[in-house]
DNA sequence: GGAGATTACATGCACGTGCACTTAGTGCGC
DNA sequence: GCGCACTAAGTGCACGTGCATGTAATCTCC
């Protein structure tokens, strides 16, 4: 017992460091969108994957859902405090009245354009910026 | 305007695919471990890398908490829950009465190496199933 | 050695999240 | 047409988290 094979050792290694880049990352996108433009990561990866339809054909809550990170209801909410932001508007769907289309306001779309430079600019900082091979002793601080 | 280079839309794919297999992976350990061992994947990652080190030299919480991505007040509180259940003791550090040592029970190694196979069988199923190239119109649930 | 700055950990508070459930709407079988 | 299973989205609740702060101990410099 206590035997671990490297090819288990190999593979906690990987997931530490996805979940460490993951974690750099995400808390540098926190910081930085959050003091420019005042929107949290999920808002903006929101709004940012939302800007992908076509006006004309806006995405339901679910389908929006199945390509953010996080669970339909925690969406919803989230849909609302948007909303009261005038950054997007719900509008229910007549063919199939329990559904709502969630659509970018022209606020939205400025917004997001103003925050997508940042965007891009610390992925390609964060994202580039490997520790493919230190290991586990002390690689990366993880949390700033 | 509206021009967004090759090399961006890259990155922004790379990065979405970073998120996805984190998440994917950590509902999957979420579920795993608390079904089976009632742990959450926060306290088996916290758990996993104490026994990383020798009794003798256990890590102060600091240290610990740069070795698992949440913060050092997350933590601190973790501790307190997993201490009422047995699995880690806080000791105070003599030489530096600020400090607090971070120490696994014989019931926290216990649960531990029960919890492992499942993490590492987790971790070989979802961390291999790669869904590298699959673009952004419909890649992976994310969230089942 | 005493004051003030600094560090280590804990905690009050607000907030976003997930789970379970509710409400509203659709479609099927009869 | 009616009841019933099913789906879409929203909500009550509990909980874990981060930020800012509190408390205690240590260090520094005079």
């Amino acid at each position: 017992m206590e035997t671990e094979s490297l090819l288990e050792r190999n593979l906690v290694e990987q997931w530490r460091e996805l979940v460490a880049r993951k974690t750099r990352v995400w808390n540098a996108l926190e910081l930085e969108l959050d003091r420019q433009h005042g929107l949290s990561a999920s808002e903006f990866e929101v709004l940012d994957t939302l800007s992908e339809y076509d006006c004309a054909e806006p995405p339901r809550v679910q389908e929006l859902a199945a390509h953010v990170p996080i669970t339909q209801s925690a969406l919803s909410r989230m849909i609302g405090r948007l909303e009261t932001q005038n950054l997007v508007t719900r509008t229910l769907c007549s063919s199939d009245r329990r559904g709502v289309f969630v659509v970018l306001t022209d606020e939205g779309m400025q917004r997001l354009a103003e925050a997508r430079p940042t965007h891009r600019a610390v992925l390609a900082a964060e994202l580039t910026a490997t520790a493919t091979e230190s290991s586990a002793q002390a690689p990366t601080p993880v949390v700033l």
